[in-house]
RNA sequence: GCUCGGGUGGCGGAAUAGGUAGACGCGCAGGACUUAAAAUCCUGUUGGCAGUAAUGCCAGUACGGGUUCGAUUCCCGUCCCGAGCACCA
């Protein structure tokens, strides 16, 4: 009695009031939220003083749809990384904006005349008010948009460095154009190694002599910002051009309308001057493999060789890209594109008319055609190759399964060792002749697949017979070059990026034609007019062409195509350094500052798309020296989706939309994130479970008791017990692993774990439950805060500092060791933490479960695995 | 077809420099408190067999092999699911 008397109990008032027994979780919550804001608590202010950590998440399209609860789970996981960095001494940039060009605002004002503008801001402010009731540490001053006036200014202004730099081969670099033109008045363009179009060699004379728009062509083939020929998808129902996405198996998304492929002009992006800078990048950066790879597969490298084959009766040849010049002895036909150039050129008289008739229907087959329908078609032009090699005339074919935008569009076909060849082949009997055979065996004849395997040896190849494959591609390639008729080529599967849509919603090109020649607009930004109509215009314009007074100006006529949805978002990390500069995109002190991204949180759907953008133009900002480092995020993570109840994607269509604000208003934003990250790791896909919150919910409930007795708010502060310091520390050291390692859902775990045993036994010390607090903190950022206050803390626990781990605590001077038979578990034996090996095998051996089984006899062996397990083979 | 992930209780999932499989939560069953309910707390919960019970034995991490004293973890083969690419020469 004396005793527990003499038990000092603090009783503290926050602020004067009493701290409810019941945990009103909306109460606090919304208490917190708006002192955090008037407080100012998340704002963000460079300090060179402090090492940095930014932190970013994919920004949203801010959609009619509002948020679920499966947005905000990648959003949640980032604000408990930002939190964990903060109170670990950093400063964090942890901003947020919205992605707000686009289609979904431009097809809602066609249907219903209201601005995007509009419209895209009643959505942002719904999408605010969703994002502030979950609690997140964003700086809201930092915000930025995509589509406002001082955000596409800077999007213009990156265009035009693009429009104004060529890529040097040579210095592996962007450099200016003007500096291009001075060397060309010079020298012409015979030394530049560009990457580039197909310019035609001039000497500095022939320069001097070309016309405004002669130059302006040639130019435009080294631009990194240039017009291109592009295929769009075109309906001609909805007379307008399609992005990808609207297409679906080669009809409209909307309508279900048909989708031809179609030629037009537009603005491109020279992204392949960069393949392999991109390529070569992801060996620095920390992402899942998944998109390492499939950004690997988009780029598409892959090394051979370049060959012309003379064509008998023509001065022409067909230039082929081969992997495979070891099998050129095996090339006994050739197969052009429908599109090539050649088609019209080299088909002879009487095989004229059915040519090109196939190459007419060919050249518009839809993709749904060619999809469903994978059979070799083909017909013979009735000219002939010679191969180089064997100096046999081999016939030329024309034939849909070349792609035009491949290599040279034309190929070698060697039947033996190619799939495709060799179905061509049989489809129309031409000859499948053998050169490459597995090392120790003979090929079976005749073939019935061809033999691709590239673990072979040459035979029938004169000079190459013998030779491994690998060996035999560079002897070819040798001989090749000795012939001068082709040389080592390597070729990628990327295509430059269009950068035109014939859409309103997006940002006007600074670009004014003048006698169709380019012009950039000093002026920026070029604003985006009001129209009266966001219906497109049927022409394939966009509604921007209806604009007159905006497309005629003094300068020439607008370019009226706007930029793509992808413009904005591949550099706005970037803004968020410094989000209101006028002078500049960014200014260089804070870009310095800030630097990479050093963690991005978002979904893969981005691979080959944003994700890719922005390395690009992180490089090419790099080469122009604006920035100093020339990837944008050094770690990425994709969290995984959250899907319905029903195991279903969540949508509206199948009514299994769950809805944060809802989890907020019936258990609370603390609840809604530790839910969330309790449900599985992040990066997998998991079904929402209602039933699963409960649990979630419950546990916060025991953690706020722990602080109250008799339904008061009770805290002591006697000195812990060491059960108490080692459920503590153990808790400090997972949950600040798992946070490291991104492993929420093992962290959210060790609190229940840990408030299960402080609830057993009775735990309410302060020196316990201070650094609890801290600990929870980053996860359920409100009732940590309350209960902060209430220990009578003035300063905000998330300006605290994370508790040190002390391994003290969790020394064990005995250890609990499983006892095995071989290898299955019989019995626990407790041994001191430093006892001797043969010891512990004595006594196992005389353990009476263990005699049970060794049945008197001598063991085989025993294995003793210091402080882990005993093994016993019998 | 190719490439990359992944298959663990009724469910979400823990545990891999090889060392007590199923942490934590849900659900379910039983119990305490209550006139009753809610809330809260306690106990049990991989399957099978045996036993009144404590408990014991057997099987078990998609399937079949292998390496090892010991495999959810490493190796080989098969099946299934998911994602990406898809005539890229």
């Amino acid at each position: 009695m004396q005793r527990s008397l003499k038990r000092s109990f603090l009783r503290i008032f926050a602020s004067g009031m009493s701290i409810s027994y019941q945990y009103n979780f909306n109460e606090i919550e919304s208490k917190w939220q708006k002192h955090w804001k008037d407080s100012q608590l998340y704002k963000v202010i460079e300090n060179p003083s402090k090492p940095k950590f930014y932190a970013l998440d994919m920004f949203p399209y801010p959609s009619g749809a509002g948020l679920h609860v499966g947005h905000p789970l990648g959003y949640i996981a980032s604000d408990i990384v930002s939190r964990f960095k903060r109170l670990n001494g950093f400063n964090v940039l942890h901003p947020m904006g919205y992605d707000a060009f686009g289609l979904p605002a431009e097809q809602y004002a066609i249907q219903t005349g209201q601005h995007p503008a509009v419209t895209t801001e009643q959505n942002i402010l719904r999408f605010r008010e969703q994002l502030d009731k979950m609690g997140f540490c964003f700086d809201w001053d930092r915000q930025v948009k995509t589509c406002d006036m001082g955000y596409y200014k800077w999007t213009q202004w990156i265009f035009t460095l693009f429009f104004k730099h060529w890529y040097n081969k040579n210095s592996q670099k962007a450099e200016k154009i003007a500096d291009l033109i001075l060397y060309f008045e010079g020298n012409g363009n015979l030394d530049i190694n560009a990457h580039s179009g197909k310019a035609t060699i001039f000497t500095a004379h022939e320069w001097s002599q070309f016309n405004t728009i002669q130059k302006e062509e040639i130019l435009n083939h080294y631009r990194l910002a240039f017009i291109d020929e592009t295929t769009v998808n075109w309906c001609e129902v909805m007379g307008t051009v399609l992005a990808n996405e609207e297409v679906v198996n080669g009809v409209s998304e909307r309508g279900g309308y048909p989708v031809v492929r179609k030629k037009m002009k537009q603005w491109s992006l020279r992204i392949t001057a960069y393949a392999d800078k991109l390529l070569d990048g992801l060996d620095t950066i920390q992402w899942s493999d998944s998109i390492k790879e499939i950004q690997k597969n988009w780029i598409g490298r892959s090394e051979g060789a370049e060959i012309d084959f003379n064509i008998e009766g023509h001065s022409s040849k067909i230039k082929v890209f081969t992997t495979r010049p070891d099998t050129l002895f095996g090339a006994t036909f050739m197969v052009i594109a429908p599109e090539s150039e050649l088609v019209n050129s080299i088909c002879s008289e009487s095989q004229k008319s059915e040519v090109l008739a196939y190459a007419e229907k060919a050249k518009n087959r839809s993709e749904i055609e060619r999809m469903v329908d994978t059979k070799k078609s083909g017909i013979f032009t009735g000219a002939y190759a010679i191969n180089p090699f064997t100096k046999k005339p081999i016939p030329v074919w024309v034939s849909d399964y070349v792609l035009a935008g491949y290599g040279t569009g034309a190929i070698m076909a060697v039947p033996a060792h190619d799939e495709r060849d060799f179905e061509f082949a049989k489809a129309f009997q031409l000859d499948i002749i053998p050169v490459i055979k597995p090392e120790n065996a003979e090929l079976a004849l005749p073939l019935n697949e061809a033999f691709s395997a590239k673990d072979g040896v040459c035979f029938n190849s004169e000079f190459l017979d013998g030779l491994q494959v690998k060996s035999a591609i560079k002897k070819a390639i040798e001989e090749v070059e000795k012939l001068n008729i082709g040389t080592k080529k390597v070729n990628y599967k990327l295509r430059e990026a269009g950068f035109g849509r014939q859409r309103y919603w997006g940002e006007p090109f600074p670009i004014v034609f003048n006698d169709s020649v380019p012009q950039l607009v000093n002026e920026l930004p070029v604003e985006l007019p009001k129209v009266e109509s966001y219906k497109p215009t049927g022409t394939g314009e966009s509604p921007l062409a209806a604009v007159e007074n905006w497309v005629n100006t003094p300068m020439g006529k607008r370019e009226t195509d706007t930029m793509p949805g992808w413009a904005g978002s591949s550099w706005y990390f970037l803004r968020y350094m410094d989000p209101n500069n006028n002078e500049t995109f960014a200014s260089k002190e804070s870009l310095e500052y800030w630097n990479q991204v050093d963690l991005y949180v978002g979904g893969s759907e981005h691979a080959t798309g944003h994700l890719l953008y922005s390395r690009f133009w992180t490089k090419f900002l790099n080469d122009l020296g604006y920035i100093s480092w020339d990837e944008p995020f050094k770690r990425l993570v994709n969290q995984g989706m959250i899907m319905g109840e029903d195991g279903q994607k969540m949508s509206k269509r199948w009514g299994n939309v769950v809805n944060p604000d809802d989890v907020c208003e019936k258990y609370g934003a603390d609840t809604l994130r530790l839910y969330e990250m309790f449900l599985g790791p992040l990066t997998d896909s998991k079904p929402w479970n209602t039933n699963g919150i409960e649990g979630v919910s419950r546990f916060l409930g025991k953690f706020w008791r722990l602080f109250f007795q008799n339904e008061t708010f009770t805290v002591s502060n006697d000195e812990p017990s060491a059960d108490e310091f080692k459920i503590l520390h153990k808790t400090i050291k997972k949950v600040t692993e798992d946070i490291e390692s991104m492993s929420f859902n093992t962290s959210v775990s060790a609190f229940m774990v840990c408030v299960n045993e402080l609830g057993t036994l009775k735990c309410n010390k302060k020196a316990i439950l201070e650094p609890l607090l801290m600990l929870l903190a980053p996860f359920a950022p409100h009732i940590t805060e309350e209960l902060w206050e209430a220990l009578g803390i003035n300063e905000s626990i998330h300006k605290a500092e994370w508790p040190k781990f002390n391994n003290e605590y969790l020394i064990e001077n005995s250890f609990n060791y499983p006892i095995s038979i071989n290898g299955k578990t019989r019995t626990q034996l407790e041994f001191p933490i430093d006892a001797d090996i043969k010891e512990i095998e004595a006594s196992v051996l005389s353990n009476e479960i263990v005699l049970k089984w060794t049945n008197g006899q001598a063991p085989k062996k025993v294995i003793v695995v210091k402080n882990r397990i005993v093994n016993v083979v019998i």
